[in-house]
DNA sequence: AATGAATGAGGATTCATTCAT
DNA sequence: AATGAATGAATCCTCATTCAT
């Protein structure tokens, strides 16, 4: 009987979905410049609907970003389950870079740095991915000086650097994720000229 | 009586130095959005002046852009008279990454991606990475499946890695291009799940 | 069976209440932008339930002037019974100027002015001044060319010039007050260069 | 010779000026939400132009309010040369009140309280009010106990009280400057309850 | 060639008011 | 009756670009 405080919260809920999907529709088409007009045309609500859901365009970028690492922090942490460590890291390095391929919003994250909602959840991130690296490492899958940073820092390489190329097959990602987790083995592995950086 | 002429041109090539030269300081601070006004102020010149040289904000980045591209064509040309082609090959990709490290301007390139002339010389930088990978690969020094648009499209990765940390060391970029680099030998090497890609 | 019914209304009573104290004070703080969200929030109800009770933020605004109004009537209608005229007189200006000090509306009044209903209640007021001013006038406390009208017009004149100092005492008002009441009085009373302006 | 570089100015000037007549008008007619649009098209320049003269509406206000203080100043300074200390510390509340009848923007002191430029225009014209009221206390045409802060905060008073009335003959200020004015008279004067304040 | 004033489209945000629940 | 979500007009301001001098 609690229905009809749920029924308008359900639209609302609705709206907010349409909005951040047309959000990051719109941004992956256009970039940050984005317009807060458009985005609400595109989901089909009024201007003023999207103020109502996020004061500012940056806590709709803060709530897109945040979805996107709580969305990879789930994945990690499952696969922190998995059975073979070095599969399960290439495995979270692979969702990521397919999530990215689809869509590419790292560059709203320039936004949010100083968002401290988000960097919770960014850090979360970051012990997940340190967790499934620890157990690679140990599991003799990866080198031993690669660290959860190292990961963390180079999951979206693959996906940017296809973005260097007009008309790229659709997964040519994969070649680079494969060539980039080829340096993260412990064969033929160089000392590294500098330590890991500490996590910010 | 040529003089005065000459040195019309002379200023003329000057403000275009003095434009091009505060035009990415403010660009490598501001991002894209930095404003023809700022640069403006930061040459010291009018904001008309600035329309004379280049028609349009796209022209004068499409000019940046196509300096630096020139810029590391002419390193990359050096190189290939390198004695070692693994070495010289790893050295492009030093100078390339200390570049990019002082001011990154790639988020430069998407606003250049139709410019002919720009693509010219983004062409022109191509081979002569492609060459420098050849005689690495002859060499032995790289593995065998590894392409000029692989280590194009994988050349800024390192500097980028490094952008997702608050407050790097500068010059963290090294750890990870050599993390990359020990992806790009022959020891280790998995098969890739992907052919290269054509280039553009 | 009624009961339920009362209660409704006293609620709605109550909620009226709410809303118009919470109005006056957002006003008092914010002037004519005070918004109707802020205010609603201030009383603790939702924005819709406002509209119920004025249909518009006008309405709003003139039950507050109304209100006002109706207030210094009562007082001014209770001086009118009291042992000395010119006392009487100043008594209404001290209890003005005095209400004005804690919380300045007067600003208001400019939304209000083709309001009917305020402007009966503003007329009520205007004639029991005028009573009170008629009244000091014939036992020679004030000068006899002073109207109701005149008195009127500069009620608000002490608080409004003690507006003009940065961080004043709270009750400089009262030097201004004694200041133009003795503009008031018939000594030293020069010859007025205008015939008293006839009530609207 | 110089021409050239002055006639450039001398569209700017002119265009400033419309902009502050234009300004003017509007804060006038619709108060100080008067929009900057509006503004701009009375004046017949391109919204854009406003914010190349003026950054700010804060500015333009700060603008407006300043030119008037410093106007006011010139008058009260020409009138402490004048023969009769009276009637040139009434001379100057009249052409006070005169100004303000034809267009009162007193209000737009709100926006500028906090203005450094404003506030030292204004302090100025506090010490020319301050040796005129000096003046007319030493040669015994006004009361002992006034200062020259009572006078700057009840200047505007008598166009303020005209205020009220709806639909007022055009010098009805005069009648209430006269009556205020014989509060300031030393003949009649009973003690004031409280001391002058302090200049802010 | 250089200047800097003017333009006007476009952007984020606010807010009174309406309306479905 | 009350709620609070949705609306969309209106506001201030920015900026690339044009143009008169």
């Amino acid at each position: 009987m609690t229905t009809p405080v749920r029924t308008q919260r359900a639209d609302a809920t609705r709206n907010r979905e349409l909005l951040l999907a047309a959000a990051e529709q719109e941004f992956a088409e256009k970039g940050l410049e984005a317009s807060v007009a458009d985005i609400a045309r595109r989901a089909g609500v009024a201007k003023g609907t999207i103020f109502r859901h996020f004061a500012t365009k940056e806590d709709l970028i803060a709530a897109i970003v945040g979805g996107h690492f709580a969305n990879l922090t789930a994945v990690a942490r499952e696969l922190l389950e998995a059975d073979e460590p070095g599969a399960a890291l290439l495995e979270l390095l692979t969702v990521t870079a397919d999530n990215l391929q689809q869509k590419d919003l790292t560059f709203l994250q320039s936004v949010t740095a100083q968002d401290s909602q988000v960097i919770a959840l960014r850090d979360e991130l970051y012990e997940a991915i340190s967790a499934l690296v620890e157990r690679a490492r140990t599991a003799g899958a990866v080198r031993p000086d690669l660290t959860g940073t190292d990961v963390f820092v180079l999951m979206c390489t693959p996906v940017h650097a296809v973005g260097f190329l007009s008309d790229p097959a659709p997964d040519v990602w994969r070649r680079y994720l494969a060539l980039i987790f080829d340096g993260f083995r412990p064969e033929g592995a160089t000392p590294l000229p500098r330590p890991a950086p500490n996590w910010p």
